[in-house]
DNA sequence: AGACACTGCGCACCG
DNA sequence: CGCAGTGTCT
C-alpha cells in the first residue's frame, strides 16, 4: 500500500533550507551540555533521563526542531508521543516557537490514542474476528458506555449484577487491554477471573463492540499492536514512515504502549524516550516502571543522557524532595541540582481538622496576595496551587474560598465532554451522523421523557432484533406496525421522523452544521428540558413567544455549556469532523479569566509549576493512601513517595506541607496519625510552624514539642505519637469531643436561632455571590437571590446587606 | 411511566 | 456525606 500518498504529511516547504541559510541554530543557545546532547544525539537509541524541571520539555522541543532543520526528518516522518493532549499541544506551540512560525505539518505529534486511531481508521476492516470487522468510521466509546455495554452483558448473562459489577470487570478488562491481552491469548488462570466468568464476557465484550463497529480506549492501543503483529507489511509500511520516534513521560508506558513503540522502532531503532523514574504515578493504572529500568537492554547500545540541573525551585526544595525520594529503592538515580541561591524552608504545619487546614491555607495564601510574607511580595493567585491526594479533599477547599469570596480554580474534576448535557447533546449529533449507532439511541431515546420506558425500549431492540437492523430502524418499525399505543407511539415517531430529517439535513450543504446542532437540540426538546415551561393557557399567538428562562442555577449551567459545545463546532468542518475530535480530544473549559488560586490532584499537577504551593491532607492513610499500600505492599508506598516527590517539586519558591487530626470520611470523622513521609524529610531544609494561638498554649506546646526536636521526631515515631498524648492534645481533644456531641447527629442546629435572625425578604450579603434577597428558609439555610441567581446558602455565610463586619465565624 | 424514598457503596485518573 | 441503583407508590 501507499503510504506516503497523504497530503497532510508533507505539506510545508522543506525546513532544513530555509532555516539553515538564515542562522547557525540560534535555538541551541543557552542549553546545557546535558540538554544539548540530548537535541544533537539524534541516532540511535536514546534515554533522556530528566529530573524534574530540568528543561526536559525544552530539550525535547528543540530535538524535533534539530531533526527538522538539519533535514533528518520531513515533519511527517516524526513520531512524538506523549501522554496527555495539554502536553501534545504545548509541545506543538513551542516548536512553533522555535521555528518562528506554525507547524501545521506535524501530524504524527499527539497522544499514544490520538495517533493509534488514525492509524486504526486505515486499516479498520482488518481487525475482527472472521465474521465481522470494523468500519473505518468506528466509533470510540468512553468509560460511561464501556459499563453500560458491560452491564448488559452480565445481565444477559443472568448474573446478578450485584455480586458481578459491571466496573469491576472493566476494570479487569482494561488490564487485560494495557497488557495487550486479546480474548483468545488470556493465560488459563486469568481467564477464570471474574468467578469464571471473566474470559468468556471478555470475548462476548468484544464481539459486541465488532457489532456496534466501536472500540474502546484500550482497543486502540491493543488493535494497533496486533495489527502490526498479524501483518508484517503494514507494520513496515509504518516503521519505513516513522524514521525518529520520541516519546514523552516514558516511565508511564504500560506494555500495550511499550509494545506499540517497539514494534514501530525495531527497524531503525532511532527512538528518544524521555522519562523520570522518579514521577512514574500511574502504576495503578498498568503504568510499567520497568519499562524505563529497562530501557538499556531493550535497546543495546543505548545512551544514557541524565539532565539534572534544576530550573524551577530553590535548593531547599531540592534537598527536601531528594531526600524524601532517597528512601525508594530500584533508582535509576539522579542528583539534582541547582545553582540558584538560597530560598525558604519547606514550612509543615498541623491542625485540628481539615475544615482548620482550609481555613489556615485560605487566609495564607490572601496574606501571601497581599504581599504580608515580605521574602516573596505580592503573590499571584494564578502563581499558588493546592495539590491534594485525593479528590475529596477539595470541597473542604471550595467550601472555605466560596465562603471567603477567594477566586479558585478547579483543575481536573468532571471534564467537559463527560458532563450529561454534553454526552447528551453528542449522542444526538452522533446519531444523525451514523442512525446505527444503537448506544446513542438508547441514551437519548428517552431524554426529554418521551414516554418511553422499559417496556417501550424492550418492545424496539426484540423487532430490531428480529429485523436484523439497528434500534432506529427498528423504533421506525415499531411505528410503522403500531406495536406500540398511546402517547408513547406518537413522541417515538416525532422522534424517529426528526432523527431523518436532522440526517438529511447533515449530507445537504444548505445547512452549516452549527445551525444544525441548535436545531437538533431545539427540535429534539432537549434544550426546552432546562427551560421554565410556559404556564398554562399560555398562547404564542396571543401572549408572544415565552422566554427562554432556565428551571434553575443548575439547569443554567447545562445550558451555558450547550451553548460552548455549539460554539466550539464552528472550528469544525462538519459534525463527523467534530464527534471524531471530541472522543479523544477536548478538554474541560479552561476559563483562564482573572486571578485564581489553582485546586487540583497530584496526579493532575504532574508537569506544572507554582512558585507557592500548598500540599494539605499529609496523613498516614490518606496519603501515603491506605489502599494503594493494601493493593501494592512496598511498590504502592514506593509508588505514593515518588507521588509526594512529584508535588514538592512542583513549587519553585515556597512549599507548605500541613497534615489534620481529624478529617471527615464518608461523613464519618476519623483521626489520623501525621504522614510517614513527614518524618523523611530531612529536617534541616523543614521549619515546622505554630498554628496560630487559637487553643491556648497547649496546642501551640504540643507543636513546638514537634518542631523544638524534629529530631526525636525523625528518629522515632513514638516521640512523634507523643506530642499527640502531650496533655494540650489531649484537652484539645476532649474539647472536640464535647463539641461533637453537642452537636447531634440529627441535623438540628444548637443554634436556638439557626437561620440567624433573617426573614424572608431581608437584604443579605454573600463574600462570593455580592447582594441578594432571602427567599426562602429552612432551618440554618437561606434561599437567597443573588444577581448570579438562586443558592441555597448556610445562614451563618451571609450578613445582613450594608453591614461591615466580618462574615461571622 | 414517573416521582420519591431507601439502601449500600465508595475516594487516585487520562485517553 | 453524596451518589447511583432499587423498590414502592401513585
Amino acid at each position: 500500500m501507499e503510504l506516503l500518498d497523504d497530503s497532510d504529511d508533507f505539506d510545508g516547504v522543506p525546513l532544513s533550507q530555509r532555516a539553515m541559510a538564515a542562522r547557525p541554530a540560534p535555538y541551541l543557545e543557552g542549553l546545557n551540555a546535558a540538554q544539548r546532547a540530548a537535541v544533537e544525539t539524534l541516532d540511535g537509541p536514546v534515554l533522556m533521563l530528566a529530573g524534574a524541571g530540568t528543561g526536559k520539555t525544552r530539550a525535547l522541543t528543540t530535538r524535533i526542531a534539530h531533526l527538522l532543520i538539519q533535514g533528518k526528518a520531513w515533519p511527517g516522518q516524526i513520531l512524538a508521543v506523549t501522554f496527555t493532549n495539554k502536553a501534545a499541544r504545548e509541545m506543538k506551540d513551542r516548536i512553533g516557537r522555535l521555528l518562528g512560525e506554525t507547524v501545521e505539518g506535524m501530524p504524527w505529534l499527539g497522544t499514544f490514542h490520538s495517533i493509534s486511531v488514525k492509524i486504526l481508521r486505515r486499516h479498520a476492516e482488518l481487525i475482527g474476528n472472521g465474521e465481522l470487522h470494523l468500519k473505518p468510521s468506528f466509533t470510540i466509546l468512553d468509560t460511561d458506555d464501556q459499563i453500560r455495554l458491560l452491564k448488559q452483558l452480565i445481565k444477559a448473562e443472568n448474573l446478578d449484577e450485584k455480586r458481578w459489577p459491571a466496573r469491576q470487570l472493566a476494570h479487569l478488562i482494561d488490564g487485560w487491554k494495557n497488557r495487550c491481552l486479546t480474548p483468545g491469548r488470556l493465560p488459563k488462570g486469568e481467564e477464570a477471573a471474574f468467578d469464571g466468568w471473566g474470559g468468556r464476557l471478555y470475548q462476548a465484550y468484544q464481539d459486541r463492540l465488532l457489532t456496534l463497529n466501536a472500540v474502546d480506549f484500550g482497543d486502540l492501543l491493543m488493535h494497533c499492536v496486533t495489527l502490526f503483529q498479524a501483518h508484517p507489511d503494514i507494520l513496515k509500511g509504518w516503521q519505513d514512515r516513522f524514521r525518529y520516534i520520541l516519546v514523552d513521560e516514558y516511565q508511564d508506558t504500560n506494555v500495550a504502549q511499550y509494545m506499540w513503540l517497539r514494534l514501530l522502532a525495531q527497524a531503525h531503532k532511532n527512538i528518544c524516550c524521555v522519562g523520570d523514574d522518579d514521577q512514574s504515578i500511574y502504576g495503578w493504572r498498568g503504568a510499567e516502571v520497568g519499562n524505563i529500568l529497562r530501557f538499556e537492554k531493550d535497546f543495546p547500545g543505548a545512551q544514557v543522557i541524565r539532565l539534572e540541573q534544576n530550573y524551577r525551585s530553590t535548593p531547599e526544595i531540592l534537598a527536601a524532595a531528594s531526600g524524601l525520594i532517597a528512601a525508594n529503592s530500584g533508582r535509576l538515580g539522579k542528583t539534582l541540582w541547582t545553582d540558584a541561591e538560597a530560598g525558604e524552608k519547606l514550612r509543615l504545619i498541623g491542625h485540628w481538622d481539615s475544615e482548620a487546614e482550609a481555613r489556615w491555607i485560605g487566609e495564607e495564601i490572601e496574606a501571601f496576595q497581599g504581599g504580608h510574607r515580605a521574602a516573596l511580595g505580592p503573590v499571584s493567585l494564578n502563581d499558588m496551587a493546592i495539590l491534594v491526594r485525593a479528590s475529596h479533599q477539595m470541597r473542604a477547599f471550595e467550601d472555605r474560598f466560596m465562603t471567603i469570596g477567594l477566586p479558585y480554580r478547579v483543575i481536573g474534576g468532571p471534564r467537559f465532554y463527560e458532563r450529561q448535557e454534553i454526552r447528551d447533546a453528542m449522542a444526538y449529533f452522533r446519531l444523525v451522523v451514523s442512525p446505527d449507532d444503537d448506544l446513542a439511541f438508547e441514551r437519548i431515546v428517552n431524554t426529554p421523557k418521551r414516554g418511553l420506558g422499559d417496556k417501550a425500549i424492550q418492545t424496539i431492540q426484540t423487532v430490531a432484533r428480529q429485523n436484523g437492523v439497528g434500534l432506529l430502524e427498528g423504533a421506525r418499525i415499531v411505528v410503522e406496525d403500531k406495536h406500540l399505543g398511546g402517547k408513547g407511539l406518537a413522541n417515538l415517531r416525532d422522534f424517529v421522523n426528526g432523527v431523518g430529517r436532522w440526517h438529511v439535513d447533515a449530507t445537504d450543504d444548505a445547512i452549516s452544521h452549527v445551525e444544525l446542532a441548535e436545531r437538533i437540540l431545539d427540535e429534539s426538546g432537549y434544550i426546552a428540558m432546562y427551560l421554565k415551561p410556559p404556564p398554562d393557557g399560555w398562547d404564542e399567538d396571543r401572549d408572544g413567544e415565552w422566554p427562554a428562562i432556565a428551571k434553575d442555577v443548575e439547569a443554567e449551567g447545562r445550558l451555558e455549556n450547550l451553548k460552548e459545545l455549539v460554539k466550539a463546532l464552528e472550528d469544525f468542518d462538519n459534525l463527523q469532523g467534530f464527534l471524531e475530535h471530541v472522543a479523544l480530544v477536548m478538554d474541560r473549559d479552561s476559563d483562564e479569566s482573572g486571578e485564581q488560586v489553582s485546586i487540583m490532584t497530584l496526579h493532575g499537577a504532574k508537569g506544572l509549576e507554582f512558585p507557592v504551593v500548598f500540599l494539605p491532607g499529609w496523613e498516614d492513610g490518606l496519603f501515603p493512601n491506605q489502599r494503594a499500600m493494601d493493593e501494592n505492599g512496598t511498590k504502592g508506598l514506593e509508588e505514593e513517595r515518588r507521588l509526594a516527590y512529584v508535588g514538592i517539586t512542583r513549587a519553585e519558591r515556597l512549599a507548605t506541607i500541613t497534615f489534620a487530626g481529624n478529617r471527615r470520611l464518608y461523613g464519618q470523622w476519623q483521626s489520623s496519625m501525621p504522614s510517614r513521609f513527614i518524618d523523611e524529610l530531612p529536617e534541616q531544609h523543614v521549619e515546622v510552624l505554630t498554628p496560630p494561638g487559637l487553643y491556648g498554649g497547649g496546642y501551640g506546646a504540643a507543636m513546638a514539642h514537634a518542631g523544638g526536636n524534629p529530631a526525636a521526631q525523625m528518629q522515632d515515631r513514638a516521640a512523634r505519637a507523643d506530642v499527640y498524648n502531650s496533655p494540650g492534645w489531649k484537652r484539645m481533644q476532649a474539647r472536640a469531643a464535647e463539641r461533637k456531641t453537642a452537636m447531634p447527629r440529627t441535623g438540628v442546629t444548637i443554634d436556638a436561632d439557626p437561620a440567624a435572625g433573617f426573614k424572608v425578604g431581608d437584604r443579605v450579603n454573600h463574600a462570593k455571590f455580592g447582594d441578594g434577597q432571602v427567599m426562602g428558609i429552612a432551618e440554618d439555610t437561606l434561599t437567597v437571590q443573588f444577581d448570579a441567581g438562586f443558592k441555597n446558602i448556610k445562614a451563618s455565610y451571609v450578613r445582613p446587606a450594608g453591614d461591615d463586619q466580618d462574615v461571622p465565624f
